[in-house]
DNA sequence: TCCAACTCCAACGGTGTGTTTGTAATACCG
DNA sequence: CGGTATTACAAACACACCGTTGGAGTTGGA
């Protein structure tokens, strides 16, 4: 077999990814990535320096995939509620971007790529001030406020699962429960949007 | 000076939930709680028992206090638009029970105060499903996932505050803007809840 | 053959939980 | 007042875990 470098700094990477997301910074230990990997623990060393830096390139690689994933389309009802849509399906299908948030925002600190992220939400700002100039959304709602309140209802379900079950009766892996939240989703963030409402 | 037993507990409690909801349950050490009680590490001990079973009784006493101050009086348009407002409201001014309930939800296995937490929630889900056959709320929606959705429009804020701080560019500290996203809360509830949508 | 990637194992320093031992201060009771 | 149980503090302890480094040996490629 030949050496394959690029597979094991890749495999200790998604190792580390599973294990952060898991059990946070703290709660991980090197040994458990180094396992999960198949590799030897002092590898992580030679590639990666230590474990802080481990952490922080796995969550700039997850931001990446996340911006490169995620996108606005339009700007009329139907958009809106399909950005809440595919939120929800994003989180749900990737639960470990939001666990690494989470856990970031938890540590505290400043949150990593600050900068980039800030100028990706008031883009998504911007367009929804552009259609309430243009009557498909009510003008009485802040559109920062609404985009907020988008994210929330897509991604609270992932945040606190153990809430979620205790309020629905059922757990995150019933698909059917699964389907009729995002449905609910969608119709909530319509409601929310639309204008012309008491 | 007398003996102040029940002052000594209730300064180790209020220091772990400081403790706790800062640094989560593995981030906090014993010693910490203790020197920021004022107090020595063994009396914890002899208290509480154990760490975990002080973290529990943290928790349990904050969703007390939390039940105790957020009811829902009536099932009206306005009284669902205020448990909104109201429990933005709690949040807002207790910041450490969002917290606690994130370190929850990440850290995994089962909650505390499973039982009497899921019968609280029942119950708003049942006044809810109440509500909807009285034709006050929407009956197109799940109840379980409005209580839900309620949660989220209140709690987020708190919960992904530098989130909010990158989309609404205003800080928590802002009492304008937090007047203004009470208000958004209230307003999107009552469009969420409302009947007679398409 | 020589080098690089890799494994295995041991060790070091630091930290954390939970317990124990000894001692001082305080309340209660006769 | 004197005796005793309770509360508290301080310090040290045992035990375990973790991040990190180092060395000695093995495997694979040029």
């Amino acid at each position: 077999m030949a050496w394959d470098t690029e597979g094991t700094r890749r495999r200790l990477r998604d190792a580390a990814l599973v294990e952060f997301a898991e059990r946070g910074f703290d709660g991980t230990t090197v040994a458990a990535i180094a396992q999960r990997a198949g590799v030897n623990k002092e590898r992580l060393y030679s590639y990666f320096g230590d474990k802080k830096a481990l952490w922080e390139l796995v969550l700039a690689t997850e931001l990446e995939r996340l911006a490169a994933s995620v996108g606005l389309t339009g700007v009329g009802l139907n958009d809106i509620g399909e950005f809440a849509g595919a939120t929800f399906d994003y989180h749900a299908a990737h639960p470990q971007l939001g666990r690494l948030l989470q856990w970031e925002g938890l540590q505290g600190g400043q949150p990593a790529d600050a900068a980039q992220r800030t100028t990706h939400y008031r883009d998504k700002v911007d367009r929804f001030a552009a259609a309430q100039r243009e009557g498909v959304l009510d003008d009485g709602l802040d559109p920062a406020h609404l985009v907020f309140a988008l994210i929330a209802l897509a991604a609270w379900w992932q945040t606190v699962p153990q809430l979620a079950e205790m309020i629905t009766g059922a757990g995150a892996n019933d698909t059917h429960e699964r389907a009729r939240r995002r449905r609910f989703v969608v119709e909530a963030a319509r409601r929310m949007a639309s204008p012309g409402r008491a």
